[in-house]
DNA sequence: TTCGTCGTACGAAAATAATCGTATATTCGA
DNA sequence: TCGAATATACGATTATTTTCGTACGACGAA
């Protein structure tokens, strides 16, 4: 099965991804104990979560070794951009200004020094056009 | 049941949302005409979707007449900012910027000079601090 | 008044997501 | 070799979300 066309991965499915996009390649045990860092999970849980995820195409597994190593089949980027655009369609009306506002806002103090210039260098670029 | 704390709208709760935001006050007609308009649904999935959300405290409704009246009862930028800031850390890392980038970036036309020009007063004003 | 339309209430099915128990195979050290 | 540890497979349960059928009261026009 190729890459889906349309990804939409789950919540629980987007927490595996993450660490899948950070890892590169992991077996079901380093991902499981990603995520037993922060939530309480049980191991064949994420197991069949990751099964559920290879036949779906959102990830890859090399089952050649008795431990299979996966990866993930969807490009971060890409995924990242699609859920981003939902999210502006269907909560900032389309308007991906609105959405820039309110992660900039208020108290955003993670938005660092070095952060900011890099913005402000996008948007000079996008206004020259 | 007084507002919620922690606001979870599912996905169809949220386009009911998007419309009362809208309109303001609205009965489960209209909503259901302005769901109609982009999706195939049933007009009691509405209601009944309405009803389940006034349970939770997500809309008030005004019982008084026939036909009930409904508005939200959670306040909109508080909702984006809530929503956002959990994509921010379920995908980007916790870093706000990087969902900017990738907001603005590339095939991004949406953002209009105008715009862009708010963005950047914006920014400055955050520089400062 | 009577009937068709419009309204809410509500139970329950259908669809989707998440969780886990159990079976079974492999590996490895004592 | 034997048993504990570790691996996958997979059915089944639970939880959540979405959908809709049906019942029934109110309203208004003929």
């Amino acid at each position: 099965m190729a890459a889906p066309k349309l990804i939409k991965p789950t919540e629980s499915e987007l927490e595996i991804l993450q660490i899948l996009w950070e890892k590169g390649l992991a077996t079901v045990r380093e991902v499981h104990e990603g995520l037993a860092a922060t939530k309480d999970v049980g191991y064949t849980t994420t197991l069949k979560l990751m099964q559920i995820m290879n036949e779906k195409g959102i990830v890859k597994r090399d089952d050649s070794m008795r431990t299979h190593v996966y990866q993930a089949a969807v490009n971060k980027e890409k995924t990242q951009k699609h859920l981003l655009n939902k999210m502006i369609d269907s909560l900032f009306g389309g308007s991906s200004t609105q959405l820039v506002i309110q992660a900039l806002g208020d108290d955003s103090q993670k938005a660092s020094q070095e952060e900011i210039d890099k913005i402000q260098a996008l948007l000079n670029s996008l206004k020259k056009q």
